[in-house]
DNA sequence: GTATTTAAATATGTCATACATACCAAAGTA
DNA sequence: TACTTTGGTATGTATGACATATTTAAATAC
């Protein structure tokens, strides 16, 4: 058998036919404009609509119920489900799994959500949120135990998210905590977390309480002031 | 055979076998303190130590590949991924499927990011960026067309990020465009829009040549203004 | 005629088996 | 040494069957 030299190129469509009929679906859901709560062929009929055999189909499909765009009910067919944006990634984001420099690069995401949080703080703010945050910060000044200090830092940046009331930037906060707490650990980071924050926690609060936007910026700016230093280098 | 009574009494955990599966799989990952590049056993063999079907173990499998924390390579066998932190987000942020509250927070998250990114720009800046941003603020000035418009407010607030030097956020940021652009071509907004930004692009070009961080806080604020005056109502 | 029970139909979940396919490695050939 | 061939291997795909839980409809009891 003899083989002309082009063989030797390759199909640029490597596709498997999962991946096909994967991207067949997800056509039909385009075109079909499917909404969450509609209801999806049975697997059988799919197979036999794109003549392939419905092991194929239901590993297509499994993709899909793994990022939470179809759900199945036993025995009861599929519908098409709206999913949610964080729940996948609170599956991957083990510090175990990342490259040092997707952490890194996390680590830099925090510090811009943080500095970037202010205005919204300023259009959330109510009594009861700020007499939580009190709390916090009361806490904070009369512990000397530096693990409950550590937990009560992580509550106050916390409970800041939660002012915004937007719950899917407080999910995300949530989502990069273990991977900051990791970076946070790191030897090389140890020596800045251990210079004292110039800007405490106190003074973002009665910023908070009485002052504007832009000098919560500020006062961020400084609270965060070694983290900064350390992602310069 | 005899069955007791307690035999009518169903497990708690109602999980399927793949998930049960799944979890073991996981599991095993753990304790194995797996690592991206190592290999992990044939599907063949899972299912044998696990006594269940090459079926639901491929299944089990199937997850894992499909939040990229296995890659399978054909006849090669399985091993460890870092995952894509973004690759699955991309396939499910499509505006058909999120429900509106989920938008509208998405849509806060970007100003918070557009907001807390100034910090970073000031470390990253160079001549060869600003120059590139230069050109697309002259480009815009030059331009009556509208739709050219649009496109290069997309181009320059793109850039900001890629000067950002941070390419998760980066990534981050172009996953939120379609919703972002979404939720202004919503009738609600387009009035807001239409006012036109009290801060331009050149002001946040001069700043971020010349000026302090600081000073680019503001400007970027003054410059989101509409929005900021949307997400208020 | 109403209410409860039973039974059948249905669609996903799981299993077993076989074959296809592409990659690697080792043996064979010029 | 360089190229080709060949075979083993593990995933990818197909087929067919049965399990199981839910829904619907039929059947029975009152």
């Amino acid at each position: 058998m003899s083989s002309s030299p082009l063989s030797k190129l390759r199909p640029i469509n490597t596709l498997t036919q999962v991946d096909k009929i994967e991207a067949s679906l997800q056509e039909y859901f385009r075109e079909e404009n499917l909404q969450p709560g509609d209801a999806l062929p049975k697997e059988i009929e799919i197979a036999a609509a794109m003549g392939v055999s419905r092991t194929a189909v239901r590993e297509a499909l499994s993709r899909f119920k793994t990022l939470g765009i179809i759900e199945a009910r036993k025995n009861r067919g599929m519908i098409i489900k709206s999913p949610d944006v964080f729940n996948n990634m609170e599956r991957i984001l083990h510090p175990n799994l990342l490259d040092k420099n997707t952490m890194q690069e996390i680590f830099e995401m925090r510090l811009v959500l943080e500095m970037g949080i202010g205005e919204i703080l300023f259009l959330r703010k109510n009594n009861a949120n700020l007499l939580k945050l009190e709390a916090i910060v009361e806490k904070e000044e009369k512990t000397a135990d530096k693990e409950v200090k550590i937990q009560l830092d992580v509550e106050f940046h916390s409970m800041l998210y939660k002012i915004s009331g937007n719950k899917t930037i407080q999910r995300f906060q949530k989502l990069l905590l273990p991977v900051f707490k990791y970076a946070v650990d790191r030897p090389i980071h140890a020596q800045h977390q251990l210079a004292p924050a110039t800007a405490s926690h106190r003074d973002l609060l009665n910023i908070l309480k009485k002052g504007t936007p832009e000098e919560f910026r500020i006062i961020m700016r400084e609270h965060l002031k070694n983290y900064f230093e350390y992602i310069k280098e």
